[in-house]
DNA sequence: CTCCATCCATACGGTGTCGTATGGATAACG
DNA sequence: CGTTATCCATACGACACCGTATGGATGGAG
């Protein structure tokens, strides 16, 4: 076995990267090569197109999606509560790569079909283990969808929304929302 | 004056459908002559370039993006709870072109500085006019401010969010959503 | 009918990209 | 040292796109 240069895992990486930075348009074989410090020879080899480099690197991509950051809060166990503001300080300081790709992502798949389909699984599973969290603390399963999307739609909306909040800040805000979401439910 | 065959506005559309079908990167010049049926040959008379167009686009965007919507929900006096109500159902069934155009726009608006500016002076009216209703029903400025965020999250949301909801459709579920934040302030 | 503003067709050069073909280069292994 | 698997450089043809240049075409104003 000969050692591996650049491996594939370096142009999947790198396609991520660019999916981040510029959507998949940016995703360009020889673009991708210059920043390897290589020529688009060896891509070839690995891979057998660009579609074929994309389906992998989306392939990863909803490997990784969930299953992490889940883990990470189920980790240690506790009030639901105390898992939810977990789970938002987690997405808070992710690593600086993973949201741009998964906003990149959600975008693309409002025109590809095949990347809605991933998307699709996705967030399903997102949903269903923040279902899973609101359940106990929700007076019925309509509660629970509500605060549900609410909070799903509260941590998309913190990266898609630009505006400014007069004498705060947007984290503050964010959190403030978050613990509104959290309050017991009112007689309603 | 000879008569216009296909003037600015017809190329201003055209960008928008393209940047809606297919984000910024699918507006080219050559494709919208032809969707137009034309050469690009009067194009560079009415246009210095690309980016021209670009900008030309985004100001007619941003000029319409928030004025239309307000003054509809303002035209007919009522309770802040109804008028919100009445926001979120002009959104449900906005021409079909114009959110696609106002998502690809706030994907965009990650990568490019000037997007980010008109979309972050955007973002601020449409903040400003769900304070202004959200305020009579709420507690304090920190309910305000949660309240707002989580209205805006909640329908940028459902545009970006793909999860299925067991026994529910989406817009039964934002409903629900948005009743819980028009409810009564909870002792807490 | 003539003229002129307005708009269009066509051709051109330049660039960036895809995918293919072909012949190396490099390193482990026997 | 020689073989082999792995990876890379280079050159090529094809295409889509940008922007420019130039010579029309068209239709209202006078």
């Amino acid at each position: 076995m000969a050692k591996v240069r650049t491996p594939r895992d370096a142009w999947i990486d790198a396609a991520l990267k660019a999916l981040a930075d510029g959507g998949p348009e940016a995703i360009r074989v020889e673009t991708l090569a210059k920043g390897l410090g290589v020529s688009k020879g060896g891509f070839y080899w690995h891979f057998k197109g660009r579609s074929a480099l994309i389906e992998e690197m989306l392939d990863t991509w909803e490997r990784r999606a969930v299953s992490d950051v889940i883990a990470e809060v189920e980790s240690d166990p506790g009030d639901p509560r105390v898992k939810l503001r977990h789970l938002f300080e987690l997405a808070a300081d992710a690593p600086a790569e993973t949201m741009p790709v998964e906003l990149a992502v959600r975008n693309w798949a409002r025109r590809d079909k095949a990347v809605a389909a991933r998307l699709n699984r996705v967030d399903n599973r997102r949903m269903d283990y923040l279902r899973q969290l609101f359940r106990p603390i929700c007076v019925d399963d309509d509660d629970v969808e509500a605060r549900s999307i609410l909070a799903f739609s509260l941590f998309i909306g913190t990266y898609f929304i630009r505006a400014e909040h007069p004498g705060r800040c947007r984290s503050e805000v964010v959190q403030s929302a978050l613990e509104q979401l959290l309050a017991r439910p009112s007689p309603g």
